[in-house]
DNA sequence: AATGACCTTGACTGATTGGTCAGGCCTGCT
DNA sequence: AGCAGGCCTGACCAATCAGTCAAGGTCATT
């Protein structure tokens, strides 16, 4: 009985339920992050994945599920991230892996890191909760782990929230400020150029620190 | 003739023009800050300066326009914070002076510099043409004046835009994210906080380009 | 081919909002 | 007092948009 295999069970038009849901959200996370939750309407999103309006909301209830659906993806993004910073590693292979894995994320990820900017911004209504918990708990634990390096005299003593925000805010620069950069780099920055700004970021944060005596 | 001295020559009920045109702007600042365009209304403005909405017309033709005046304003404000990079000082003394200054607009101007991250996520579509050509000229003016430090020695080798982006993004940061800090730190900053934040700020980007020996 | 579950969509509606306007108001001048 | 010029505002449109709905379509199963 019951439906059974379940892939590409429905053949109307496009793909099954969970790859329309997906490219709805994908649609609805670009329009959000171009024209902030007020500026975005049902009609944009429709267009950005060719389908009809109505449509929209067969699938999601309302303007605001749908929103509230595409920060909790972000949400899901940033968790990974945030594993790859290894409390176990030493502090020059830890916070050079999470800056890195955090770069690559401004680059995959450029509309949901403005979706969660635009949400910060506006007094995150929807993310309060999780900054309040699971984002708090997260920085106090590697907070600790940044103190402790620091005690062991690997770490040039310094407050770790105020190097936490330096990396949050200089990796999601490249992708928040996009356009910025672009308009001054006359164009997207080739492959050489991320590695380089990469490896910039990393190298300034590290000897800030009192790490990477060398090169 | 005319109108001899103007000040305070309107008594209907509230100050001068400009002063009424500012508190306008300033209402204004802050609901776009926090709405965005599209989710600022002109009744929440009216509301935030204690006027009604038909008055802002009186002032302001369009919604548009009085966002155009609200960006333009933000845009001066941004011109002094850069004069404070000065090429004549030496690197330690320019870069930290520029740092220090951006922060305590950071603090003292956060609808300001929301509204800009708001209007250049969204593609920057009323500061286009000064991306081009204020914002690059400065940008590379510096970026000479870093390059010759660094052909002098002074400084590491390190692309200037890359420096430069990690500066606007992290004191920046402090505005466009002073939600989330906040909540991160319980409450707003305080003014020891601010100037460890500062000097944080200044030690790791000054160390990391090879300035700062000591302390 | 009939059934039923699920999907699709054009047309519609109620609420919100940017913008208008006519008439009222206040102030300084004569 | 009377007048003129600028300021103020409640009430009112026209447009936009989130959300609804009913009719129709598609497919697997029997």
């Amino acid at each position: 009985m019951a439906q059974a295999e379940n892939a590409e069970r429905q053949g109307s038009r496009a793909g099954s339920r969970d790859e329309i849901e997906r490219a709805i959200l994908d649609a609805a996370e670009r329009v959000f992050a171009e024209a902030g939750f007020g500026g975005a309407t049902m009609q944009a999103i429709a267009d950005h994945c060719g389908l009809p309006k109505a449509n929209l909301h067969y699938y999601f209830a309302s303007k605001k599920q749908l929103y509230r659906r595409v920060v909790e993806r972000i949400f899901r993004v940033w968790l990974q991230a945030a594993d790859s910073f290894e409390s176990s590693a030493s502090p020059e292979v830890a916070l050079r892996r999470y800056i890195t894995r955090k770069m690559e994320l401004s680059r995959a990820h450029r509309y949901g890191s403005k979706v969660w900017a635009n949400e910060v911004m506006h007094g995150a209504p929807i993310i309060q909760d999780f900054l309040e918990t699971t984002l708090r708990d997260w920085t106090e634990s590697r907070a600790r782990v940044i103190r402790r390096w620091i005690a062991e005299g690997q770490v040039r003593p310094v407050d770790p929230h105020w190097l936490l925000y330096m990396i949050w805010a200089t990796t999601q620069h490249y992708a928040d400020f996009a356009h910025q950069i672009e308009t001054l780099n006359h164009g997207p920055l080739s492959d050489a150029q991320w590695d380089a700004a990469t490896e910039t970021v990393c190298g300034i944060i590290l000897r800030g620190i009192g790490l990477e005596g060398g090169r």
